[in-house]
RNA sequence: CGGGGCGUAGCGCAGCCUGGUAGCGCGCCUGCUUUGGGAGCAGGAUGCCGGAGGUUCGAAUCCUCUCGCCCCGACCA
């Protein structure tokens, strides 16, 4: 694409707003807009790393037998009132009336959507395991929205759900999404933990969370390097250190059984020095059982004729924070250094004088050459100066520079830069289309 | 929902304490010059001072209410 042509409204000032780095650089690299508290509109380069983002969820997800499936977002309250929910969860759910005074809601998520669905459909163990997945909005009226994209009342939501026979098949379906979860997370270049992590109000036993460093994050994992125990705080298993206990002195209530990890704590199964790290949560995942078959009648009969609940899962992963995340983990004074899955684009050319024929001309080719490889490609052709295209190259981030200078044209030479490193190599004009298409990820 | 902060030009801010009819930087528009790290000169446009009510001869400034946004905490499929 043309950056001309490319509504791409960098910033050359910091919101006074912004406060994590992500949304900071979000907003100075022009893409993504705020709304409302907790509402965003992504611009045309945040749009495209979160579909690149979706690419890979997708891939992955339909590489463990997943069917995308759409549901609604609008829900009506019976189901809601079926499973509880309706009244355990408070002020939290947007809520409603249709024109004939029906009570509805907004999908927060869909438990009770998608287990409405196999109510009707699955019938017998035959139709077993599924696994629906969709890439869909969530709202949440969230009490304090926060930190830009991490933390918004309308998000996109990869959520998918298993429906089993029994609990042995259960955990397949959950092991199947644990390893594809790190997959993604791997592919998409995040620094992330699997830790143990409390069910909460999804009310099953068994739950993990997929967690990225960084101190924008608003969850705290305790681990133990020695062992490799990871846990959220919350519901860490540790010893106190004496030491610090006495330190806090009688202020401090113990309750033994419920206690949050802190730092300095050991390991309970090691004995080791825990440490304690802000993180992001980018993923999580759950084993339901029946909590939602049974109320929402959602049974199978088995081989004997008999009938059972369907034992559930349910699976989820933020693409927007995966994104906040990449950027929170990878970034510098300058900018934005997209891993080369998610950058917008692959490469970015910069022609550095548009007034130069020679430098247009070849600019032209090399962006005709390496669209043909099927290599994503931005062309700063704006008629700005040199420090402009260079000042916002660095901000956007895309993970490789192309830089058409003059001097270096007249010898048939263009360089070739890397965000992260700065390091600059001059490659034959001939010879870049080449070099370009072996580093960068055709979309795959 | 508790605590704190902030709403003045597109963005960042000053002005408010001590009322007198709105300013700076950047950006934006025009022209000329410039072109390897956010250019120079010359011209130009831009404000319901978040909103409502009040005090006053006079309100961005003082008072009351209200709306919005951010941060800390509580909360958080």
């Amino acid at each position: 694409m043309r950056f001309s042509k490319m509504f791409i409204p960098t910033l050359r000032e910091v919101p006074a707003d912004a406060d994590a780095v992500s949304h900071r650089l979000m907003l100075r690299a022009g893409y993504v807009r705020q709304l409302a508290s907790g509402l965003y509109i992504f611009l045309p380069l945040g749009w495209r790393a979160l579909n690149r983002i979706n690419a890979i969820l997708k891939k992955e997800m339909e590489s463990i037998g997943a069917q995308e499936i759409s549901m609604p977002i609008l829900h009506p309250a019976e189901i809601w009132q079926q499973t509880g929910r309706w009244d355990s969860i408070g002020d939290e759910m947007f809520r409603l009336k249709d024109r004939t005074g029906r009570a509805m809601c907004l999908g927060m998520t869909h438990e009770e959507t998608m287990t409405w669905l196999a109510s009707r459909e699955i019938r017998s163990y035959r139709d077993l395991p599924q696994i629906w997945y969709q890439i869909q909005t969530k709202l949440r009226d969230e009490a304090r929205p926060k930190s830009g994209v991490l933390r918004t009342r309308e998000f996109l939501m990869k959520d998918s759900y298993s429906f089993d026979a029994d609990e042995e098949s259960l955990e397949k379906s959950y092991q199947l999404h644990a390893k594809a979860y790190h997959k993604i997370f791997q592919r998409c270049g995040l620094k992330f933990y699997q830790v143990e992590s409390d069910p909460g109000m999804m009310g099953g036993v068994v739950a993990h969370e997929f967690m990225a460093p960084s101190p924008a994050g608003e969850d705290e994992v305790a681990l133990c390097d020695k062992c490799g125990y990871a846990a959220n705080v919350e519901l860490a298993k540790s010893v106190p250190s004496k030491i610090k206990s006495e330190d806090r002195g009688f202020e401090e209530v113990h309750t033994p059984d419920k206690r949050t990890a802190q730092e300095g704590d050991t390991c309970h199964k090691c004995g080791a020095k825990l440490r304690i790290e802000k993180c992001i949560e980018i993923g999580n995942i759950f084993k339901l059982g029946t909590k939602y078959s049974v109320p929402l009648k959602a049974f199978f009969l088995d081989e004997n004729g008999s009938e059972k609940p369907i034992i559930m899962g349910s699976y989820g992963i933020g693409p927007a924070r995966i994104a906040a995340a990449a950027i929170e983990q990878n970034n510098d004074k300058d900018g934005i250094i997209w891993p080369k899955s998610l950058a917008p684009f692959d490469v970015e050319i910069l022609p550095l004088n548009m007034n130069d024929a020679k430098t247009v001309e070849t600019a032209e080719k090399l962006y005709k050459g390496l669209k043909e490889k099927g290599i994503e490609v931005l062309m700063d052709d704006r008629n700005e100066r040199a420090g402009i295209k260079f000042k916002d190259a660095d901000l956007i981030g895309i993970p490789a520079h192309i830089i058409l200078g003059e001097k270096n044209l007249k010898e048939g030479l263009v360089e070739i830069k890397d965000r992260r490193t700065k390091e600059a190599v001059k490659v034959k004009m001939e010879e870049v289309v080449e070099r370009v298409s072996v580093t960068a990820p055709l979309s795959s």
